[in-house]
DNA sequence: CATTTATGTCAATAATGCTGACGTATTTTG
DNA sequence: CAAAATACGTCAGCATTATTGACATAAATG
């Protein structure tokens, strides 16, 4: 198993490699959800959204919008539609009633699911072709190319 | 280094992980370059326009909508604002007069080394970081995660 | 000469994002 | 308790990137 790594490390080359390997590599990744979203008339925002909230139900709206990282006005108008659709419903705060509190409904669970599995079939592959060891390689880099707050945030979800 | 590989592997949570690495890396990857785009009124498409003219010269019109994907309309678009701005140019093809080919101009060339000096200070980072052998892992999982036409494309690049 | 190919363009539309401004309900603070 | 801060929503306008469909031109090919 002993692979060899580059001899030269860190040329040009290996970065316009990676480049374009995270080009490519990342539209395959979101190329079969798209598909199954267009058919709701919903984008890769709403399916954004339908994760972190599916991850993590009973999230608040300020909590989706710190981890998206868009404006509000971006994010009221995915959330209000994924509440026409009845993906998506609201509860206020018991704690404090200002606050948004966001929830799957089973139609929404039901989206998310199949969206899973499309989305898994793609990672799951590439997961279990490249073996566990590239999946360690894998997620470090990825991990060196998050701000740092973003790196914080992907970091504090894992626990 | 023997790192130990994860015990149990492909579960639900590594999954879920390796999604939202993908969605925090690839944002961490293309935010520096976006901001210098900004300030000339341009985005990420043009970048990816410009990566590809840098990187093979002289290619067609027709080549780089197969790479990108996208359709002639938005190329096009895009082709006209980096020609306006003095970014880009076009040549007739000497042996097919139907063909157009694309060059960077000088001034191209040097928003082209801004954005890569960006970027690659991003990604030389990350790689550093990680390590030769996790870069070898990344790239695989990212290839796994392409269409079969985007890596016949990729493999093709790297000759 | 008819067809195909490579490219460009016009018009309409959609998804995703932005800024700025304003409003309301609720909680916190001085 | 009054003032300020917080959480959220919304209206209006705009930009970027993409789409489909239709049509046009020049050049190569059979």
């Amino acid at each position: 198993m002993g692979k060899m790594p580059n001899p030269r490390f860190l040329r040009d080359e290996d970065l316009t490699q990676g480049i374009e390997a995270l080009f490519f590599g990342y539209r395959g990744f979101t190329a079969g959800p798209d598909l199954l979203l267009a058919d709701r008339g919903l984008g890769r925002a709403h399916h954004r959204a339908l994760h972190f909230i599916a991850r993590d139900p009973g999230l608040t709206v300020g909590k989706v919008l710190d981890i998206l990282d868009i404006t509000k006005q971006s994010l009221s108008r995915v959330l209000r539609e994924l509440m026409d659709q009845n993906l998506v419903e609201q509860r206020q705060g018991e704690q404090d009633r200002r606050q948004r509190h966001l929830w799957l409904t089973a139609e929404g669970e039901a989206l998310i699911v199949s969206l899973r599995t499309v989305q898994d079939a793609v990672v799951r592959k590439a997961f279990a072709n490249a073996g566990a060891e590239a999946v360690e390689g894998f997620l470090s880099v990825l991990e060196g190319l998050m701000s740092p707050e973003d790196l914080a945030k992907f970091s504090t979800m894992r626990k």
